[in-house]
DNA sequence: GTTTAATGGGTAT
DNA sequence: TACCCCTTAAACT
């Protein structure tokens, strides 16, 4: 699930659920019982991301460091309809590493590769070792300059450097794959070979695109789908005035009366977000169909690590 | 029942 | 480049 807009989903969403309250802290599955116990029953402050990393701050500088690493996932549920309602909140179901528990709301934690609790400075160190994040433009840092120096000076490839948190901070697999097709960049192009005016392009586009993708909660770079996305949110920006975008869609689409419900036998909440957006890409796990742009064959390749989707035909060196 | 893959990243070789 | 960690569900046998 997680690439940039996940976590800065999440710290919107925790944000909203538990600031200003003095959430239990618990570690069902007992991996996180000494940190849970630091934690628990302090007032929960704020909730940051940046890049791929979270960080709740909880009163007295202690902060909750939380990296899903490629399968981790934090849900936020809302089980009781008003704080008043006293109800009951759902068993922990699986292997719960954190829960944060308030009158209203429920956070469980599972698969995380980073759970810890850390100082302001380690805070800033890790942040410091990031590069520009596009869901943080217009604040100090966060424009595409530092990452241009370094594409300039290295012989790697495009698609390695996009993937690369030091050079630019959020973006993940699907996200680089979709941004290189649709710009036609070849990915292995080196960086001192992208011409500036490209990665500037690269850059604007996340910039536009990823709070797209938090205000969804999924990735969403397909021509009409943007589209349609801007002008749901742009919409719904008119009716609800003041929110944040990210709630505009989520929690009117949401089947609010059935949050955290979880049946008997059942393993997972009865409520599932309800996209208008069908989960589609141009190129990513998509070898061997046709590129939408040429038809011709979509490629496949491990770069970087991980799975590099692309076509061969359609996208050249920019 | 077992294996694999998944929107990540750190460390060792 | 290889291997490790985290967890779950779909795809295998």
């Amino acid at each position: 699930m997680p690439e940039g807009h996940t976590l800065h989903r999440l710290a919107l969403t925790l944000d909203r659920a538990f600031a200003g309250t003095r959430p239990r802290v618990s570690s069902p599955q007992g991996r996180f019982t000494e940190g849970a116990a630091l934690l628990d029953g302090l007032l929960l402050e704020r909730a940051q991301a940046w890049g791929k990393h979270l960080f709740v701050t909880f009163e007295g500088d202690r902060i909750l460091n939380v990296h899903l690493g490629l399968i981790g996932v934090f849900d936020v549920h809302r089980y009781a309809v008003e704080p008043a309602a006293a109800a009951v909140p759902p068993p922990p179901v699986g292997a719960v590493r954190v829960r944060l528990l308030n009158e209203e709301f429920v956070a469980d934690l599972r698969g995380a590769t980073v759970v810890e609790i850390v100082t302001p400075e380690k805070l800033e160190a890790t942040v410091a070792r990031l590069g520009p994040d596009p869901l943080r433009v217009g604040e100090p840092g966060h424009d595409p300059s530092r990452s241009l120096v370094k594409l300039a000076r290295t012989d790697r490839p495009v698609a390695e450097l996009l993937m690369d948190q030091s050079v630019l901070a959020g973006v993940g697999n699907v996200y680089r794959s979709e941004l290189l097709w649709k710009h036609r960049v070849d990915p292995f192009t080196p960086g001192r070979l992208v011409r500036k005016k490209t990665w500037l392009t690269l850059w604007e586009d996340l910039v536009d695109l990823m709070p797209i993708g938090v205000a969804f909660g999924q990735i969403i770079t397909l021509d009409d789908q943007v589209t349609r996305a801007k002008a749901m949110l742009a919409e719904a920006a008119e009716s609800r005035e003041g929110e944040h975008p990210a709630y505009l869609v989520d929690w009117q689409g949401g089947r609010e009366g059935e949050r955290g419900r979880v049946p008997a036998g059942q393993r997972r909440p009865a409520y599932e977000r309800v996209s208008p957006f069908p989960r589609d890409y141009a190129v990513y796990k998509r070898q061997g169909e046709p590129c939408p742009l040429c038809g011709s064959r979509i490629r496949t390749q491990v770069l970087a690590g991980r799975n590099l989707f692309w076509c061969g035909r359609c996208q050249r060196r920019h």
